[in-house]
RNA sequence: GGGCUCGUGGUCUAGCUGGUCAUGACGCGGCCUUUACAAGGCCGAGGUCGGUGGUUCGAACCCGCCCGAGCCCA
């Protein structure tokens, strides 16, 4: 295998049966070192096709989810590669944010605040080298059409680059700002976490009820709030009542004294107090929970901190300074009580949210956060969206609902380790942000020096460096620009792109749990950056679930791992099954669908040998076409026409459906056992070829590797892979070819029931037989009835056979006569099923009307009484003698 | 709790701008060596289209409610 004339000795050849493992290995092999995928640049935007595909995040090894989206997105690359011509189809890992942190403290088995910022980051890139190391193989095991010498990493200097850029970029036009805001902060790791990093967990706990007395002239004297978390009461800044809280309307508007700290606050209306919990009134310290946050931006409240980074209480919490929160908790509720203020306490088991990995409960710290302003452009992104076509389109109203709910801007900092860092440098007197230059992108300021020496708004000298790093959607909705290669052009001034051809891409792939993430966030940074929409279209996939219709998840142990899969099936089988679902539906792991690939596989492989058994290697089209085959290369004309249709809407399961029953039942089962009879007809021979190359094109989207092995051995010319394989070749068109489909399809009728009358008398399918007559349209196709059929004599009847008929039935056509006669209808029904009716003429009179020969048919029962059997079809009627 | 989506024979699915007999595959039963494929071919059995109420002459399809599942947001 590592010699590569080895290689070319055991070309691909049509013997014995079909060996997946080796065969597909090969081709994949060769691909790669042939880069048969490699975009070679197109100078018309229109002619080259782009897709902006995913980049995994790094977390260790391929799961299902990697494995059918990308295989979908090898459909359409693939098809648009025949049919249109060059496609990038790139790949990229994202390898920047908390997931490959965490990858790496776990694979090293250490803790990121062991290490220097810098020591870490080199960990870091170290570990996810490896996993994308076995990622990458096993991608290229998936034998997708990728262009691995197109990749990126969210991490490497480039992209870097392209991150600071945009910040840079969106911080001149003014989109971007820096505030205080609260954060999700675990005391014990002493970070920043994001949301996705925490669970609920069922904790014991105490409910306190605490009273509250009113100040000035208020209607009454005091009131109870209860509370989990009483350590929090230095923190409170307001006490809210629910708006149709009758109880409590007295409240609103006044002012509460908070007990033993002595602080005055505002009690306010608003509908988000949970009136089932407590008393129906709540307290809003800075911040206990989720809704003390929202409550926080939305009546603009005062910031009251009295726990630090450590769990500690601050000197806000006065004698209680220094004490952690349990310990507070403890005392300030002994306090409570030996003032009056605590009227009862109650054991209450309630959700927490913890930190998934130390089990420990969150706090809500505040800090100086970046953010990207996105809600005064919400219309501008929902025009956007309603641009792009969707595949399903009824995914576009996801992202609708999303955008009209937001309500906070785009936090895009996060204080980690080994993310992207902001260019930005602090001067120390004034904290006025100093920007890098865009020239020395990428910047590390905590290396780095500031490009200014003196504050340009104050003269001040000194600088802090900003710490914190870029969310990793800020930088993975960037890879329309990093697939583009864009990036800021010093000479004239302006951003360009490498690729200009490439943007807007044609297509968008994702699953629709990111709907809200990855593409919502990418249509904001590109609309932002380059004022147009970045794709053209989206497809949107769905979830693969186990084989009984669940979600797969690790605690549940019912996760299908790929590897095992690709280990037991040939890949494309595997693909066979992924091209099942409708695009944008969840659907199941089922090895019985990988199973029927694996069936249609050997059908193509023997199908194969077969034709090339029968026919010429390379015949010339004859002058005239003979009936059979000029049937078959019209039928194959319209699968063609469907096929383009289905890939070009991502259609795949409909694509493959029709594919499958065409070569199936058509090619195979009826005209491939014509054929055989047909051996020295140059016609038939010519039409093989003519179907067989066809084939082989169109299923090489679908099955990549046994197409290749097949056309390779039959129909590649001489020279390089890149030109010689199948996958860049050309997609077919309709040829135009004109014939009887119904007589075809009459005839194949007529052979489907010869077959049957066989069957039925359990006599073998090649037993002749001495004599049949056929009524029906089959002109030109008799002598292919006799010979596929072994009928000795066979008559096309001019006239019906003797037969005599009654009406068994009539069929009402419902489409005309319900419109026509409405609620009478019932009683036509009726008039029918008891037989009182009459038909004269062509005219149904029943139930006191007339009914014309267009609305009703008559279904009659024939009887046969001539010599033989008679067998019908759909429209002939077949009569044999043995 | 809110939004979106899905629910069709044992399993997976097509059909869903309403019009008699609901598509195909896998599985199951029976029969058969057509010049490749028995891992093939032919035939057959198997469905109250999640439940319920409504609109309609007529509902798998449209509308309401309920049940179950998934995703996102709280």
């Amino acid at each position: 295998m590592d010699d590569p004339e080895h290689e070319d000795a055991r070309e691909a050849a049509l013997e014995g049966e079909y060996n997946p493992t080796e065969v597909e290995a090969k081709w994949q092999e060769r691909w790669v070192e042939a880069e048969t995928y490699a975009y070679e640049g197109a100078a018309d935007p229109n002619t080259a096709y782009a897709i902006d595909t995913p980049p995994p995040t790094v977390s260790g090894s391929l799961h299902m989810g990697h494995l059918y989206g990308h295989t979908l997105q090898d459909f359409a690359a693939r098809f648009q590669r025949m049919a249109n011509g060059e496609v990038l189809f790139p790949f990229g890992y994202d390898d920047n944010g908390i997931a490959s942190e965490r990858l790496t403290e776990e694979d090293l088995d250490i803790r990121h605040q062991e290490y220097e910022r810098r020591e870490f980051q080199r960990l870091c890139r170290e570990v996810c080298a490896e996993y994308e190391a076995e990622f990458t193989e096993q991608m290229q095991g998936l034998g997708t059409s990728i262009d691995w010498s197109h990749t990126y990493k969210t991490i490497e200097p480039r992209v870097q680059r392209i991150s600071q850029l945009s910040f840079l970029d969106l911080y001149e036009k003014g989109r971007e700002y820096r505030k205080n805001a609260p954060a999700i902060w675990c005391p014990e790791c002493e970070t920043a976490i994001s949301q996705v990093e925490t669970e609920d967990d069922e904790r014991d706990a105490h409910f306190n009820d605490i009273a509250f007395e009113l100040t000035g002239n208020a209607p009454r004297e005091e009131f109870v709030i209860s509370t989990t978390r009483p350590e929090l009461i230095p923190a409170c800044v307001s006490v809210f009542i629910h708006p149709d809280d009758d109880a409590n309307q007295d409240l609103i508007g006044e002012t509460a004294r908070v007990p033993i700290f002595g602080h005055e606050v505002p009690i306010i209306a608003d509908d988000r107090v949970d009136t089932e919990k407590g008393s129906g009134v709540v307290m809003c310290c800075t911040f206990g929970d989720r809704n003390d946050i929202e409550w926080y931006h939305a009546h603009d409240l005062p910031l009251r901190v009295a726990i630090d980074e450590t769990a500690t209480m601050t000197d806000l919490a006065g004698d209680y300074e220094g004490l952690s929160t349990a310990e507070a908790r403890t005392e300030i509720v002994e306090d409570l009580e030996s003032e009056g203020h605590l009227r009862d306490r109650r054991e209450i088991v309630h959700a927490v949210g913890v930190h998934e990995r130390c089990d420990t409960p969150v706090e809500y710290r505040v800090s100086k956060q970046w953010y990207i302003e996105i809600l005064d452009h919400k219309q501008e992104y929902l025009d956007a969206g309603a641009e792009m076509e969707w595949y399903p389109e009824k995914m576009f109203s996801r992202y609708r609902h999303w955008i009209e709910g937001l309500e906070w801007d785009w936090l895009i900092s996060r204080q980690r380790d080994s993310g992207i860092p902001f260019p930005v440098w602090y001067c120390t007197d004034c904290d006025h942000p100093v920007m890098a230059e865009r020239e020395d992108l990428p910047v590390d300021p905590l290396s780095d020096e500031p490009p200014v020496d003196a504050c340009p708004k104050c003269g001040g000298e000194s600088f802090e460096p900003e710490e914190d790093v870029f969310d990793t959607w800020a930088t993975s909705s960037l890879t329309p620009l990093i697939n583009a290669g864009w990036d800021w052009d010093e000479e004239s001034g302006e951003f360009r792109m490498e690729h200009p051809e490439l943007y807007p891409f044609d297509l968008r792939p994702q699953g629709h749990d990111i709907i809200s993430f990855w593409l919502f966030h990418t249509i904001v940074k590109c609309y932002e950056h380059t004022g147009e929409v970045p794709f053209d279209a989206t497809m949107i996939n769905g979830h693969v679930l186990d084989e009984n219709r669940e979600k797969m998840s690790k605690s549940e142990g019912n996760v299908v791992d790929p590897a095992e899969v690709m280990d037991e099936y040939p890949i494309d089988a595997i693909r066979f099954w992924a091209a099942s679902a409708a695009v944008g539906d969840d659907f199941p792991y089922q090895d019985q669908d990988i199973v029927a690939g694996e069936k249609l596989i050997r059908k193509l492989w023997n199908a194969s040998k077969l034709v090339d058994d029968l026919a010429p290697a390379d015949p010339d089209e004859p002058e005239e076409l003979e009936a059979i085959d000029r049937w078959l290369l019209a039928e194959l004309d319209a699968a063609v026409a469907d096929l383009t249709d289905h890939l070009e809407s991502y259609e795949f399961a409909k694509a493959r459906n029709r594919l499958r029953t065409f070569f199936w039942n058509t090619f195979c089962d009826d005209y491939l056992e014509i054929a055989k009879t047909r051996e020295d007809s140059a016609s038939t021979g010519y039409a093989l070829r003519r179907a067989h190359r066809t084939f082989l094109t169109l299923w090489a989207p679908f099955l990549p590797h046994v197409t290749e092995e097949i056309w390779q051995a039959l129909y590649a010319s001489e020279g390089e892979l890149a030109e010689t394989s199948l996958h860049t070749g050309k997609w077919p068109s309709p040829q135009g070819y004109d014939a009887d489909l119904a007589a075809g399809e009459t005839a194949m009728e007529v052979v489907s029931a010869l077959r049957r009358y066989k069957s039925e008398r359990q006599l073998p399918l090649n037993a002749d037989l001495e004599r049949v007559a056929v009524y029906g349209p089959i002109e030109g196709f008799e002598g292919v009835i006799r010979d596929v059929m072994h009928v000795s004599e066979l008559e096309a009847l001019e006239d019906p056979p003797e037969i005599t008929t009654e009406v068994a039935a009539i069929d009402l056509d419902y489409s005309k006569v319900g419109p026509e006669y409405g609620s009478k209808v019932g009683e036509i029904d009726a008039g029918i099923e008891s037989g009182e009716y009459e038909v004269r003429d062509g005219t149904l009179r029943v139930a006191g009307e007339e009914l014309g020969s267009e609305l009703f048919e008559v279904e009659r029962e024939r009887t046969y009484s001539g010599d033989g059997e008679m067998v019908e079809t759909e429209s002939a009627v077949v009569v044999v003698s043995e």
